[in-house]
DNA sequence: ATGCTCCTGCGAA
DNA sequence: CTAACGTTCGCAGGAGCAT
């Protein structure tokens, strides 16, 4: 029944310390893609009233002020500590769930429940003393109440050094602290719904606990349905081991620059649909159709807008780029326009299945998948794999890339590249 | 009346 | 030097369509 939910703290920011313990006690943000907002805040930072996505430039005057350092975000160095994270996180629990890049749910089911504070404390000095990133754990009868348990222990709101267990807690401990949580902390309330609630009087966690389930499913949803009965010790959220492949996969990204030629724009496309074209092989699965889509800066409010997507269908689930570009280049050759100021672009594949099932048609006896093709892709990948994910590109792709993303503040790749890490020494 | 597919809104990290 | 505001995923519910 118990289950803990370990959350990194800072995460970006931790990564980057590991590396540079020069940074301890210094204020930093990480940068999201194009340097664009605040995705990742040190403490100080926070303490300076910077929000989370806060744009770059709007927190420039004042990061110079306090001598902010800012990088842009190194997603492969965080994926590596993740992994070596999660990997050690794994040691704790017959069942774990990944839930994103920085936390994992722990199944501490037939755990004796007097033992799971120290059991708390032991991961955080484990995975402190293994990997070099802090953490804070938080226990609960539901996934829903770890996460907000996890949310005391970041606050230190039950004085108990970066663990909280709920179950600790006795039934007018438990209403004291509910009541001093607002409703937009918990999992699955988000802006919008935190509003309608207020309206309707439900400000703290502890009113939404104690409402009417059926009166908040016809008002809202069955989601937030299950949130109140998670909230009252009724698991309704499963735990969700690895092992279901995602149902679309969708790369896209601003560019550093507005584009305006559709060379421009079919380099992107080429290229953001070789990087969706190796996650689908990854998940070992084929894709029936490929969706693509264009856009200007909505923020230039005095720039002619256009905004446009096509999905184009395949003849046959595929998982080999050549055939997922040529798609997604007719669907792109289809929806441009010249004379726009383009911001964006993107490709989703969509439709997938696990590759190796055949689909539907029984009269159809052409095979669905082509050996050639097969182990074409498969030593592309293996060596982009190991060499860096451009060493082998598809003609088309470009090698002017005027729409790279910004990336000025970057950390260097100390886990995956050797050359970085003596350079950085 | 019922069952679909597509689209939109919302939330999360 | 300049301009400068993220990405990816799943779910639920409603609209629109076909039967």
């Amino acid at each position: 029944m118990p289950v803990a939910l370990v959350d990194c703290n800072n995460f970006y920011i931790s990564c980057e310390r590991l590396f540079n313990p020069k940074l301890e006690g210094k204020p930093i943000v990480v940068l999201s893609n194009n340097d664009g907002c605040a995705v990742s805040r040190s403490n100080e930072v926070k303490a300076l009233g910077i929000k989370m996505g806060e744009p770059w430039f709007k927190m420039e005057q004042m990061a110079r002020q306090h001598g902010i350092i800012a990088f842009s975000s190194n997603y492969t160095l965080y994926g590596d500590i993740s992994s070596r994270v999660m990997a050690t996180l794994a040691t704790f629990t017959p069942r774990q769930e990944i839930y994103s890049i920085d936390e994992s749910f722990l199944d501490l089911d037939g755990f004796p429940a007097h033992t799971l504070q120290d059991y708390g404390q032991k991961i955080r000095r484990t995975v402190k003393r293994n990997i070099g990133i802090p953490v804070c754990v938080g226990i609960a009868s539901t996934k829903t109440l770890a996460k907000l348990a996890n949310h005391c222990a970041k606050k230190d709101l039950a004085g108990n050094d970066g663990v909280c267990d709920l179950g600790q807690l006795d039934e007018a401990q438990r209403r004291a602290l509910f009541q001093s949580l607002p409703v937009g902390e918990i999992w699955g309330i988000g802006r919008k719904i935190s509003e309608s609630l207020n309206q309707l009087g439900i400000e703290t966690v502890e009113q939404l606990r104690a409402a009417d389930p059926d009166f908040i499913r016809k008002r809202f949803s069955v989601v937030v349905e299950r949130t109140v009965r998670e909230l009252n010790d009724i698991a309704c959220i499963e735990l969700e081991q690895a092992g279901t492949p995602r149902q679309q996969i969708l790369v896209s990204r601003s560019f550093g620059r507005s584009v305006v030629t559709l060379d421009d724009l079919k380099e992107s496309v080429t290229y953001f649909t070789t990087r969706a074209a190796e996650k689908l092989r990854k998940d070992g699965s084929v894709a029936n159709s490929v969706c693509v889509f264009i856009r200007t800066n909505p923020f230039k409010v005095n720039e002619p807008q256009y905004e446009r997507s096509v999905v184009v269908p395949l003849m046959q689930s595929s998982d080999d780029t050549a055939m997922l570009v040529k798609a997604a280049l007719f669907g792109l050759k289809h929806i441009y326009l010249p004379g726009y100021q383009y911001k964006k672009s993107g490709v989703m594949l969509m439709g997938l299945q696990p590759k190796g099932v055949t689909q539907g048609n029984l009269f159809d006896e052409i095979p669905i998948s082509d050996e050639k093709s097969d182990s074409r892709m498969k030593v592309i990948d293996s060596i982009n794999r190991k060499m860096g994910k451009d060493t082998i590109a598809f003609a088309g792709s470009g090698t002017r890339r005027s729409w790279a993303m910004r990336r000025e503040r970057m950390s260097p790749n100390y886990t995956t590249r050797w050359d970085e890490l003596v350079r950085a020494g």
